[in-house]
DNA sequence: CTGAAAGCGCTAACAT
DNA sequence: ATGTTAGCGCTTTCAG
């Protein structure tokens, strides 16, 4: 930085100031001390900076599902854009989980944390809390919200005999939302599944055991969702002419086979929190709704017959 | 620092050494520091410890397919492990990448690269290389490698008339590698298709147009395997009775489904890039070749009928 | 509006 | 084996 004070004849001072905008500079100077900047190929060396002014320019971002691509993606470009480097740690493994809420490597060292579905427990939080910074999670919430926009779509289109097929855990029982929505909620109706599409396939079987078969399937898994297309085709039944069906998770996997599904938008997920992060760290509180899922419908869903 | 340093009794540069590891202080010390450090809740500021080592500590990671989420985090896991942090960049749009490639936000910030996915260009690669520190890319190969196992495996099953789907772009001619394993080659079974699920099942039809059908078809896409496979079933067809399926994609898509597929482990990819990028910061030369890929045998492939 | 000086919290020589 | 002394390259008062 020396270097182009003294090629651009100012002072050091004057130099840290033009480049980072800060006033106190006369637009003339300013210009002329980024060009040469610019000339000189001249990079600024974080560490000095951060060292001397106390910040940062880094928000770690945890995840602990790789998969999220798109919710990583948005957020690390929110944050490029406002200026920040992205920190990546992955925290899925139970033992890189806990070791890395042990040692918190993070102390110093960002000024913001993102969380992005690693649905922090409650020391976990807390830990995060002690760090002093700005912490912003984004959850990957239970299917409550899902699950309203896709009973919405099937009693539209005049289902009142739906399957509800849950794989993984759900901590609250969803037939409050069921019966809300108009459905009839019966218990050889509510299942449960492991979140794969061979669980989805054994799904049918008991459903076909059952002596009435639903006019319609949901599921929260979208793999789920899939073992149960596959299997009412093989079993010669229509999709959706005898059974609509409809995944509370958009995944490829549904998209490509054309399931009617109830879709994140997860890049904007991503950049909203961070939007709501910078808010944090501007000591503003963001209020605003993170965006709402949404219903796309495909060819697995259609009216009752 | 010298919280601690005052706090056991000693000077800064020995807490320093101690913490760090670095020769030159008794292991009594050491323990007795260290110990004074962890009580103390002493959390070192990388920022001046760069800044006055010369070292970083950090490592960019660039993708353009945030979609590798496993390699992505076999890259982060044995990156953390060393000891260094993880800057992501998603370069994925175009404007982004080639606003990235002009700026370098690089430039005195790590102390390596590592391009996942991202197939640099000339240019782009010379732009990272003139960065200074070492840089080590892991491309997305052609299906080329992946090919040689499927016609192995097909082959093996007694298979000679074999379709070759291509989906996107395929530089150079596959027919090659094709009779080398000693598939009959025919211009009609050479097909291209968009790569998606639809794109499959239409490639299904164009096979069936033609005077004969092949008792195994090779996709060089999951999504487009997938379609074939819907397709043939839908048709009447078994699989693999009638046809048998390869994709040279492994996707959580053709997982679930069952399809026979080339499967890259795309976690010690990462992981085995990592290797090779420290030893490039050790000034060694790695030369391991990075783990094979693997064909898994499910149920969309059997023995010719 | 600009410059001079004093650190930020470490590490690396050089002593001891 | 340990301590002392200089910086690393910026930002930030405080003067002017």
């Amino acid at each position: 930085m020396s270097d182009v004070a003294r090629a651009a004849g100012v002072s050091a001072a004057t130099v840290s100031r033009a480049l980072r905008g800060e006033p106190g500079v006369s637009e003339a100077t300013r210009r002329y001390v980024t060009e040469v900047a610019k000339r000189m190929r001249y990079a600024i060396a974080r560490d000095a900076s951060s060292l001397a002014g106390g910040r940062r320019y880094a928000i770690a971002v945890l995840t602990a599902d790789v998969g999220r691509g798109e919710l990583l993606a948005g957020a690390e470009g929110a944050l490029r854009q406002a200026g920040y480097d992205v920190l990546l740690y992955v925290v899925k493994e139970p033992e890189a989980r806990s070791r890395f809420f042990e040692e918190l490597p993070l102390a110093r060292r960002v000024d913001g944390v993102l969380a992005l579905s690693v649905d922090l427990g409650g020391a976990e939080g807390a830990a995060l809390a002690g760090l002093g910074v700005p912490v912003v999670e984004v959850r990957d919430d239970g299917p409550r919200e899902a699950l309203r926009a896709a009973v919405g779509h099937l009693v539209g289109l005049g289902h009142r005999d739906v399957a509800f097929v849950v794989a993984g855990d759900v901590d609250e029982s969803c037939d409050e939302l069921l019966a809300e929505g108009g459905l009839r909620v019966r218990p050889e109706w509510s299942l449960w599944s492991s979140p794969t599409v061979a669980g989805g396939e054994q799904v049918v079987d008991a459903l076909l055991d059952a002596e009435r078969l639903p006019t319609a399937v949901i599921s929260s898994s979208g793999e789920v969702a899939l073992g149960v297309f596959l299997r009412l085709r093989r079993d010669g039944r229509e999709v959706p002419g005898d059974v609509s069906i409809v995944s509370l998770e958009g995944l490829d996997l549904t998209r490509a086979v054309g399931i009617t599904a109830v879709e994140v938008a997860w890049r904007e997920r991503g950049e909203h929190a961070v939007d709501a992060l910078l808010a944090g760290l501007r000591g503003e509180s963001a209020d605003r709704e993170p965006p709402a899922v949404r219903l796309v419908v495909r060819n697995s869903s259609g009216p009752r017959v």
